[in-house]
RNA sequence: GGAGCGGUAGUUCAGCCAGGUUAGAACGCCGGCCUGUCAAGCCGGAGGUCGCGGGUUCAAAUCCCGUCCGCUCCGCCA
């Protein structure tokens, strides 16, 4: 050992004064004043003051004259007060100081390519390439540790009800439905794959079947995909499983289990229940499935209104089966700001967006010219519009439409947007949607979702599948997806039919799912569960805007490591030995 | 696959729209002065592949084309 390190230099306190103490840490920053010198000596706890004097001291002057930033150092003096008037309230230590009687340099330090401040903003590149300096940065450094407390108190909250922490493989087998695979070829099996777990979601329900009765883990998850703000090719999630519960029981769970973070991590008492909308509803009123429900706007539907309109745009979208929603936004915008609107819209696939603007109590509008008095009628009256609003109107097909209107009333409500926190529960997906490339159904959430007890016989028709509801339900927080689980497929006959449905040929639901059907069929207890996406929910009680902040080393928009160069290509023994070649 | 924004000193940025002497600023770095600072201060100095390639032009950081990288978004993400 170098020599016993007395404490962590954030932490030097009162309980010091008159203390000779060992510190060890980085030189934040020296300050010369020709004499005396000041050092900031910091380590992961924070910064002190060493100080020193050349006329008291001229050997340990010499080593601290030659400090630069970022030299480790060991550091051994007496702890004492500040003079007064020289306090700095600004650091936890700020009352004291440690007088230097011994420095020694451990290791140098080149100089950085940014300093390890907050005040200085990095590109996201340089970042990622030292992240072990941006690492020291307190903001970075302080979202790791929050992430730490958060694995706590999640170990803390789950072991107390009597869940077990298994964990489940990393190396299993690709499964075709959901997201790509990211895929790790077998030396012992040539020719065969591995695939990385999008999730552990068949294992967990087989650990049910096991009769684990609770399971909990928190387990990264693989996903070949485009990278955004909130989504990583790996991430980490807080899965967990019961046996013997409804959907009522698992939501009660996850809304206990986040008001214990939300006390525990933030101090913030949280109210619950959570509210709760049907998908439904949610897609009616806000044109998506995870709104922010703090945006005081909503989308109105205006079809009926303009069924028998003269207005072309409106007829055409109506006649194939599209829809007309408008949005209202409360507040005056000029020409100029509408026209950026409008340009926005069009970037997200609106051919076009029609608006209307009261001002000095008249309809100031390109459009209103085509409409009838009684559709005018009927527009003002459904959407009480009022002078100095503008409504925004989309016809198109539905989905379209709620896509464009959903995003401008985030881009638009961003400064009606009302603080705290929004917690809400979306539930009675359908179990399918159509998916109009692939001409199949295929599962909103994933195909092991039970469908409700009453809508089971729909299963039975083709025309009354888009009926089925399933038992999902999903968290959404701020207008963010944060989790969502569901009660699971318990039984082998009913879970083949999903497959048929899915039109997944039977040889591959052998190939594929064989081993969970056969487990369904072993005693299999109802169960369920819930997955909740841990770097979203720690960037979100931080009230950060991209996971990559909550991430040690984080992946770029390519999916690139800066700091390793990962990927990169391989020896071709070591391809050769996988019989693998590559075109590339 | 698509749309948008960005890339100029070690860092953060200005300059670019409207081409024209030696490409600037702040911070950082190096040297000097300075005994109570804390983003210390003062004086002096060094530091540039204007992302890369091509084109237009008497002349390109600036205009055009291509390309690479970073970010945001759409598609994609059971």
């Amino acid at each position: 050992m170098i020599e016993e390190r007395s404490k962590y230099c954030g932490l030097v306190g009162e309980e010091d004064l008159g203390k000779e103490v060992t510190l060890f840490g980085w030189v934040h920053r020296v300050r010369d004043h020709g004499g005396v010198i000041f050092i900031d000596l910091r380590d992961r706890e924070g910064i002190v003051q060493l100080v020193v004097e050349e006329v008291k001291n001229p050997k340990v002057y010499k080593v601290a004259k030659s400090l630069r930033n970022e030299f480790v150092v060991k550091a051994k003096g007496r702890v004492r007060r500040r003079p007064e008037g020289t306090e700095n309230p600004k650091l936890k230590t700020g009352y004291f100081e440690v007088l230097l009687e011994d420095l020694k340099v451990l290791s140098e330090s080149k100089v950085l390519p940014f300093p390890v401040e907050e005040e200085t903003k990095v590109s996201e590149e340089l970042k990622l390439k030292y992240r072990y300096l941006d690492l020291r940065r307190e903001s970075v450094k302080k979202n790791l540790l929050f992430r730490h407390e958060f694995y706590q108190k999640t170990r803390k909250f789950f072991l107390e009800r009597g869940f077990v922490e298994v964990e489940t493989p990393y190396l299993t087998k690709s499964t075709p439905e959901g997201a790509r695979d990211f895929l790790v070829p077998s030396r012992l099996q040539r020719g065969k794959f591995y695939a990385l777990p999008q999730s552990p979601q068949l294992f967990k329900q087989i650990l049910m079947v096991a009769g684990f009765d609770r399971y909990f883990q928190i387990v990264k998850c693989f996903r070949d995909e485009d990278l955004r703000a909130d989504r990583q090719p790996e991430f980490t999630q807080v899965d967990f499983e019961m046996s013997f519960v409804d959907e009522e029981d698992v939501m009660n769970l996850v809304e206990e289990y986040i008001e214990f973070l939300f006390f525990e991590l933030l101090g913030i008492r949280i109210k619950r229940p959570f509210y709760r909308i049907s998908y439904g509803e949610s897609l009616k009123l806000y044109g998506t499935d995870k709104p922010d429900r703090r945006i005081p706007l909503i989308l109105y539907e205006l079809s009926e209104i303009f069924k028998e309109t003269k207005f072309k745009v409106f007829s055409e979208a109506l006649k194939g089966g599209g829809v007309i929603k408008a949005l209202k936004v409360p507040k005056k915008l000029s020409r100029r700001e509408i026209d950026e609107v409008v340009s926005y819209a069009q970037r997200l696939g609106a051919k076009g967006l029609a608006w209307i603007k009261v001002e000095n109590g008249k309809l100031n509008s390109p459009i209103v010219k085509f409409f009838s008095e009684e559709e005018v009628k009927g527009l003002t009256q459904k959407t009480k519009l009022k002078e100095g609003e503008v409504l925004f109107f989309l016809a198109d097909r539905g989905e379209l439409v709620n896509k464009v209107l959903s995003q401008l009333r985030e881009h638009l409500g961003k400064e009606l947007r009302g603080e705290g926190w929004d917690f809400l529960w979306v539930i009675d997906f359908p179990l399918f949607e159509w998916d109009e490339e692939e001409g199949r159904f295929v599962s909103l959430h994933h195909p092991f979702t039970a469908p409700k007890e009453e809508d089971v016989p729909l299963l039975e028709d083709e025309r009354t599948i888009p009926l089925v509801r399933s038992r999902a339900y999903d968290l959404v927080i701020n207008g963010e997806e944060v989790g969502g689980g569901s009660i699971r497929i318990k039984d082998s006959k009913l879970q083949r039919k999903i497959f048929k449905i899915l039109n997944i040929p039977e040889e591959e639901v052998e190939r594929n799912f064989g081993f969970l059907l056969e487990a369904l069929d072993y005693g299999a207890p109802p169960h369920g569960g819930f997955a909740l996406g841990l770097d979203r929910m720690v960037a979100l009680m931080l009230g950060l805007d991209s996971i990559r902040d909550v991430i040690a080393f984080p992946k770029t928009q390519k999916g690139t490591c800066p700091l390793t160069s990962a990927p990169d290509y391989v020896e071709e023994r070591q391809l050769k030995e996988l019989s693998i070649k590559t075109d590339a």
